[in-house]
DNA sequence: GCACGGTCATTCGTGTGCAAATGATCCACC
DNA sequence: GGTGGATCATTTGCACACGAATGACCGTGC
C-alpha cells in the first residue's frame, strides 16, 4: 500500500462561524471552514502521494525526488555551483547542501575547484551519474504518468498549467 | 521574500531522447523530458511556496500546517485516538506522534484514557486550543487565498477540484 | 589598498514524512 | 480460555525543508 488513501468526510466547522472573528464574507453558510479542502491540505495530499509513487518506482536507482532532479540538473547544466543548483531546483543552501553530498557520496556527482571564485566548489556528474540518470528518467515518465493517473488528458494540461501559475 | 521564485528555464534534455532507454511516444520530440514541467517538481514547488506563505501569516499564533490541521480535527472530532487523528489528517503514526506531542506541550490538546481500549490514548482540545483555533482559522482562510492568489476564481476551483481527484 | 556589502558553503535546531521494528493490547475464532 | 492476527502508540534511522548564524571570499567604491 504506497498510497494510504484515507477515508475522512468533511466535516462543517461551525465552532468558528460565530460572527466576531470571521470575517463579513464568511457569514455564507459554504464559508465554513473545511480543512480538506483548503488548497494546503489537498497540496500536502497530493505531495506525498506522488512521494509515495515515486520512491517505489525509483526504488531500483535508489534516488528521492530532490535527488534526481538535482542530478537531472547538474547534467543540464555541465558545471554548476551548489547554490545556483539550489535556485535551479527550488532548494535552499541548507537543502541543496545535503542533496549534494549525497550524491558526491555515490560518486554520481564530483566536484572541483573554481579558480575563478574560491568561495565555490563546481558540481559535475560522473559517467556513473550521467549512466544512471538515463535509466532514472524512464522510470521519471512513468512517476508522472502514475502520478497524474487519476485525470484524463485534459485534466493533466489543465493541473500542470495551474500548478505552474501557482510558482 | 517568503516565496523564492526562482527563474529557472527550461532546458531540453536531449541527452536522453535516444532510441535505446525512450519508450515509443517519446519519440515525439515534444516529448523531451522537462523536470519543471513534471507534477511532482511542480507539487514540491507549490507545497513549498504554500509552506512559506502559511508560516509567515500563521506566526502570530505559532502554529505549522500540520499542527493546525490536527487541531481542527480534534475539535471537530470531541474525542479522537492518535492514529485516528493520523488518518483523518493524513499523517503516519510516526509523524502524528511528534505533532500530538507538541500540540499537548502546548496544552492545546490533552490526553485522556480510554477505558475500553487500554492502548489507545484520546486526545482532546483544551479550552485554549479551542481558542487559539478560533484566531487561527481566520488567518487560515487568508493562507488560502493568498496561496491561490495568482489564479482567477475559475481557477480556483478547477485547481481544488483536480487536487481532489489525485487525492 | 582597504572597507563594506553581498555571495558561497556549511552548520545547528526544529519540524515534517515514512519504513521498520517493538511491546502492549484487542478480538475473533476455535 | 487460549492462540493468533490485527491494531495502537512509540522509537530509530534517514531524508527533506528552512531560518539563523558563521567564516571565507568576491567586487565596488572610496
Amino acid at each position: 500500500m504506497t498510497v494510504p488513501l484515507y477515508g475522512f468526510r468533511p466535516v462543517r466547522l461551525e465552532l468558528f462561524v460565530s460572527q466576531s472573528e470571521v470575517p463579513p464574507q464568511a457569514a455564507d453558510p459554504l464559508g465554513a471552514y473545511i480543512v480538506e479542502n483548503q488548497a494546503g491540505f489537498l497540496l500536502r495530499r497530493a505531495h506525498q502521494r506522488h512521494a509515495s509513487i515515486f520512491l517505489e518506482t525509483m526504488a531500483a536507482h535508489d534516488l528521492t525526488p530532490t535527488q534526481f532532479t538535482a542530478l537531472i540538473k547538474v547534467i543540464e547544466s555541465g558545471r554548476v555551483t551548489q547554490n545556483r543548483l539550489g535556485r535551479l531546483t527550488a532548494m535552499d543552501p541548507a537543502t541543496i547542501q545535503g542533496v549534494a553530498r549525497r550524491l558526491v557520496d555515490r560518486d554520481l556527482v564530483s566536484r572541483a575547484l573554481d579558480p575563478m571564485d574560491r568561495r565555490t566548489t563546481v558540481l559535475i556528474a560522473t559517467d556513473a551519474g550521467i549512466a544512471l540518470a538515463a535509466r532514472a528518467v524512464v522510470a521519471a515518465r512513468a512517476i508522472t504518468a502514475a502520478t497524474l493517473a487519476p485525470l484524463d488528458d485534459d485534466e493533466r494540461i489543465q493541473l500542470t498549467a495551474l500548478l505552474r501559475k501557482l510558482g
